[in-house]
DNA sequence: TACTAGCTATTACGTTTTTAATAGTTAATA
DNA sequence: TATTAACTATTAAAAACGTAATAGCTAGTA
């Protein structure tokens, strides 16, 4: 099965992915909600129970890694939204992705391209 | 805040999306997992407190309908990997969701479409 | 009418998740 | 050295989830 990370778990690998690491006051702080800080200890705790993070002592606090990639917790959730939602087709996802009023032109003539490039792999 | 479904009510609301109506029965039959017949019966039941289906009698069923529509609860979901696992970024979704082998030139090109149609848009 | 198959209603319970208070520890510093 | 600020460890416990047993109801049918 793959990986399953819980809302809140979600919540805080995603700082520590974007920050590349973390000690509990930083991602505390990076947490939008109003949380504590010994919840986010305890979250960050669990998490390395679970093994998707790990520690380093950095003077008197522990500095967190993620283990567990954002690639390989993104596959699953993705697939799922993919199958549960769009019914497999990506086709829909991506409407869906690109109806957003915020996407640029930019962004779209870069996913142009990279569609463009897969398409040569392809073909050739 | 956006429509958060669980885990199993997902796998449910999925069913009837795709159905279009069911009754416990015929939810039951199409959920993969091997539940007890009581457990599908709940889960709809507290969807139906969540307000996200709605039931007709008929005969002596229920028929349930979908009425959080898949789009409602996709874009949250959507979002929330787009946000937390690919920083926002849609060109590192895209890649992702179209790095999958099993995705057909056809599709790419319908897609590549898609795209083309969205910048003609923007452009004009 | 009595029976029964097929439903729904009720109730419960183990697990996981989430949150957080508070106790204990340690490294700097007055 | 004594104090304290900044951490971690321990412990609880409420809420949410997921699952299902069983009781109760009803429409058809023998």
């Amino acid at each position: 099965m793959s990986i399953r990370l819980t809302h809140r778990e979600l919540d805080i690998m995603a700082v520590l992915w974007r920050l590349g690491s973390g000690t509990v006051n930083e991602v505390w702080a990076e947490i939008e909600d109003d949380l504590a800080y010994s919840t986010v200890l305890t979250m960050l705790r669990t998490l390395e129970g679970k093994g998707h993070v790990r520690h380093e002592v950095q003077g008197k606090a522990f500095r967190y890694y993620p283990v567990t990639q954002s690639e390989d917790a993104g596959s699953g959730a993705l697939d799922r939204v993919l199958d549960k939602i769009y019914q497999g087709s990506r086709e829909l996802l991506v409407t869906r992705l690109l109806a957003d009023e915020e996407v640029s032109p930019e962004e779209l003539r870069r996913i142009r391209e990279l569609l463009d490039e897969r398409l040569g792999e392809l073909e050739s």
